[in-house]
DNA sequence: ACAATGACATAAG
DNA sequence: GCTTATGCCATTG
């Protein structure tokens, strides 16, 4: 965990509360589309207690991807609806209203220029 | 280096 | 709208 999960884990930390984003998005701003799949996994690999909003991370279709037993969706949705994230009635959330906007570039290079910094935060 | 894995995305039936 | 199939990419054994 050298560079990929990291800079997911960062990005992540960017999600403003109230605010969702897909696994592909993450992927596009750390410059790989394709690579939602990894960033799905590096969530996955992330402990509940840890400092990245993981919950705010959803899949294209705005519903919670989660098929592992190991972690239920409900706590998740419980997670984004006390964020003030309204589900519709499919459980799936508008995200017409609540994709975040993603990074801007000089928000990313300020991002990346701390990472070598500190890697906390 | 190869094969397998996985909280995705997209296209097609 | 839901299910199935294929593609993609980084991590791990």
């Amino acid at each position: 965990m050298s560079s990929f999960f990291q800079q997911v884990y960062r990005v992540a930390r960017q999600i403003p509360l109230g605010r969702v984003a897909t696994y592909g998005q993450i992927a596009a701003l750390l410059g790989q589309p394709r690579a939602a799949r990894t960033v799905g996994w590096a969530l996955h690999a992330l402990p509940e207690d840890c400092d990245v909003p993981w919950h705010r991370v959803i899949n294209a279709q705005g519903r919670i991807s989660t098929s592992c037993k190991e972690h239920d969706a409900d706590p998740q949705r419980a997670r984004l609806e006390a964020e003030g994230i309204v589900f519709g009635p499919d459980d799936r959330v508008d995200l017409r209203v609540y994709r975040w906007a993603g990074l801007t570039w000089p928000e990313m290079d300020e991002l990346w220029r701390s990472e070598g910094e500190s890697d906390l935060d």
